[in-house]
DNA sequence: TGTATGACGATAT
DNA sequence: CATATCGCCATAC
């Protein structure tokens, strides 16, 4: 994966694509935050393309391409992301592939079946799974909706060891009374512990839920292993 | 378009 | 302090 600013996409645009072409995804910073990412289409994906421009408003961000998925396994499960030419897309803690599959398949609404991730995918999953590093990559989040979207986004940033309050996301977002959509956008988070959910707690000092197989018990060790609360205060 | 649904928050009891 | 109630807001259906 690169990073390259809005200047130096500016003043190295052949440059810059050659790393897109060369299979690296490309991601675009701005004010040092990443907005938006470049990423190779396959043959097969350009054919979907051209098939989506044919159809009414076909879903050109994912159901056209199909998914694949690979399993991690993590010291509380296996943890399974399916991922697509935009990056992942969805991801669960699962007790069978088949399980996950099914999951994976109605949320995307498109085929998912196994396949071996990019190799930069697979060690930035590692990285955020088991180091507790940012996943800096780019998400496909095609399935979320602009508010949720932007809590996402927002969660993104909360460095490992810290939390935030659902209230404080909302403010963050100029939405002050939204800290239930909050709470609503976590719950239904495409790509847990990627996109790190389990950071955002209750304003009055509880930890709030965990939708994600292993519950709020999970959220709370997550916490510890990070070091954001002690041992004492679960 | 209306209605129901939450990983919330503030307040009352 | 635990529970109940009501307001809040973005989605799903």
């Amino acid at each position: 994966m690169r990073l390259v600013s809005t200047a130096e996409l500016k003043n190295r645009t052949n440059e810059v694509l050659r790393t897109a072409l060369a299979g690296e995804p490309v991601v675009v910073t701005r004010h040092g935050r990443p907005v938006a990412s470049l990423v190779r289409l396959a043959d097969r994906d350009l054919d979907a393309l051209a098939q989506a421009r044919r159809g009414r408003h076909a879903d050109v961000s994912g159901a056209a391409f199909g998914y694949r998925y690979a399993a991690f396994p993590l010291p509380f499960g296996a943890f399974y992301v399916a991922f697509g030419p935009r990056g992942p897309a969805f991801a669960r803690i699962a007790t069978s592939a088949r399980a996950f599959e099914r999951e994976a398949t109605r949320y995307l609404a498109a085929p998912v079946t196994p396949g071996r991730p990019p190799r930069w995918l697979a060690e930035a999953t590692v990285a955020a799974v088991r180091r507790h590093e940012a996943f800096r990559g780019p998400v496909d989040l095609a399935r979320v909706g602009p508010f949720e979207r932007e809590v996402l986004e927002a969660l993104r940033r909360i460095p490992a060891g810290q939390v935030r309050t659902y209230r404080e996301i909302a403010c963050g977002l100029g939405e002050p009374g939204a800290a239930r959509a909050v709470g609503s956008a976590c719950a239904r988070n495409p790509l847990p512990l990627l996109i790190p959910c389990h950071r955002v707690v209750r304003s009055d000092g509880g930890l709030g839920g965990y939708s994600l197989r292993g519950g709020a018990g999970l959220k709370r060790r997550l916490l510890q292993a990070e070091g954001a609360i002690s041992a004492l205060f679960a």
